[in-house]
RNA sequence: GCCCCCAUCGUCUAGCGGUCCAGGACGCCGCCCUUUCAAGGCGGUAGCACGGGUUCGAACCCCGUUGGGGGCACCA
């Protein structure tokens, strides 16, 4: 085991984002690769925005993607709690001892105060703070208390250059006096995501912080704050940083919360398979290979290497992510893919769960026709439905396409040759249906096919005919070609 | 406005100074296979943003331009 220690820090807030989910998985295959820790951390200092449901879906987004954390909420470990709400005594003690060695002090100003000395300055309000309450005097801070107004706590930011080797991006810098002193804790003691962030990553031992770009102007906070917690006592030194390129969706905008192409559940819906939706995560910034880009979890685990994450930000493609799925679920034991497809059939009202015997036979049967056209899970319903109702409902495009009035003697010959056809198996049938429309008709093949197929499936597209039509069973064909000469006139 | 990040086919990427008239994948287009659709096989389409350097040699290094994105809270 490796000293590496890896973090994902997610807030319960709404729902699962699959940027959310990359980092995660990356921070993951990071600590896997080196043999360190996976540690997760539940940000749930907002009190307003978090949600318990929330952080139950979290926890099982990750499960359900197949990443398991080695420390963290509901596992445990040495540096728990692993949740901020349960923290707050820990900051309170650690911003007492920032403020006694300097590092921290109150700040009475307003923000409408700060604005008015800039814009008297000449400068521009937007560039924030301006540090006017570093040395105040007791007085001073006696006389604001007077007043009633009670002081946020900011950290004194350093007068030097900050500046970090990023694990994808290389040298980032930023100059001295460029980063105002931030608020660390509220005027009402709430301590604030830029001060416990780093406080738990430094007393949780993370060496690696692989997170969002979009952090990555706030990196310079956290080395001063990280210098001031080692100060006192609180922090080794620095980890590292690592900042992921964005996810974007259409048109190369960050993909926002709001877009449903954002969230995991609607993959998870569809029938997307973990394997395949991780890999296709993996992809948006990192490669395993030059030729390939089809591999399993472990695999990635073993290849990964953070140096090697691209910079630039990746459109999430949904087509490449369908591609990559489908891959996965070919790969799938027929055996397996059955158990995952049931859940789809049983929540679509077309088999019991667990199936009957009978359903169970059919499904087994049909299942390796089915699977090497099934792209996400939820296809299945569409692809064998047919063969779990009696009543097919028949797919009005392919009807007029397939069941009009010309094509009506096709299915009365196909009823004559299956009706006293002996033996009642794939085999047969295709002989049969041949006998009876390519020679007897005359007809070619897609023309003669078509209409049955039509007729016992509803649909254009369908698992192999007479495979399809020997596990519907006689009774049912038959049926299902009388009703569909009647439709075709 | 200030600060920061990014820049190879439509998209995701390989490329880490010569072996690149740039490789793979998705998509798209053909063909083969074929009872449909897939799968599979074969082939094709399409790209180093621009301008200066550095170098014997640049997609790769440096500078600038342009373009895109992000951050500037008592949210996380």
């Amino acid at each position: 085991m490796s000293d590496v220690r890896t973090r994902f820090c997610p807030s319960p807030t709404g729902m699962v984002h699959v940027g959310l989910l990359r980092t995660a998985l990356f921070n993951w295959a990071h600590a896997r690769h080196t043999g360190g820790t996976f540690v997760v951390r539940i940000e749930d200092t907002d009190a307003a925005r978090d949600s318990e449901d929330s952080y139950r879906h979290l926890l099982d987004s990750l499960r359900w993607l197949g990443l398991e954390w080695d420390e963290g909420p509901e596992v445990g470990g040495p540096h728990g709690p692993y949740r901020q709400s349960q923290r707050h005594d820990v900051y309170r003690e650690v911003a007492a001892k920032l403020v006694e060695a300097g590092h921290a002090y109150e700040s009475f100003s307003t923000n409408e105060e700060v604005d008015a000395r800039r814009r008297a300055a000449g400068q521009d309000p937007k560039l924030g703070y301006d540090n006017a309450d570093r040395y105040l005097t007791d007085a001073q801070k006696a006389a604001f208390r007077d007043e009633g107004r009670e002081p946020v706590l900011r950290l004194r930011m350093p007068d030097e250059d900050l500046a970090w080797t990023d694990l994808v991006r290389g040298e980032v810098r930023f100059a001295a006096g460029s980063v105002p002193d931030f608020v660390v804790v509220r005027a009402n003691g709430v301590p604030l995501y830029p001060f416990v962030n780093p406080v738990d990553d430094a007393l949780m031992g993370i060496t690696d912080v692989l997170r969002g770009e979009d952090l990555l102007p706030s990196t310079p906070r956290q080395l001063a704050l990280y210098a001031a917690l080692q100060d006192v006592g609180v922090a080794g030194g620095p980890p590292r940083f690592g900042h992921l390129p964005y996810v974007t969706g259409e048109g190369n905008k960050k993909l926002s919360k709001r877009d449903p192409q954002s969230n995991v559940d609607v993959y998870r819906e569809r029938g997307f398979v973990p394997e395949g939706f991780a890999n296709y995560l993996a992809l948006l910034g990192w490669s395993i290979a030059e030729d390939r880009d089809v591999f399993s979890m472990a695999e990635m685990a073993e290849a990964f290497d953070v140096t090697r994450v691209s910079a630039n930000p990746a459109r999430f493609d949904v087509r490449k992510a369908e591609a990559i799925n489908a891959t996965h679920v070919r790969q799938l034991p027929v055996e397996e893919f059955v158990d995952r497809v049931v859940p789809f059939l049983a929540g679509a009202g077309l088999v019991a769960d667990p199936p009957t015997p009978e359903q169970d036979r059919v499904l087994r049967a049909i299942a390796p026709m089915a699977q090497e056209r099934t792209v996400v899970l939820s296809d299945v319903v569409g692809l064998v439905g047919f063969l779990f109702t009696d009543e097919v409902a028949i797919d009005p495009a392919a009807a007029a396409k397939n069941l009009r009035p010309e094509d009506a003697e096709v299915l009365t010959a196909a009823s004559a040759a299956l009706e006293g056809l002996g033996e009642w198996t794939t085999a047969a049938i295709e002989t049969a249906l041949k006998e009876a429309l390519v020679e007897g008709l005359g007809r070619k093949p897609r023309q003669a096919f078509g209409p049955v197929r039509v007729a016992v499936s509803g649909r254009t597209v369908s698992p192999p005919l007479y495979e399809s039509i020997e596990l519907l069973g006689r009774e049912r064909t038959l049926t299902r070609l009388t009703a569909a000469r009647e439709a075709a006139g």
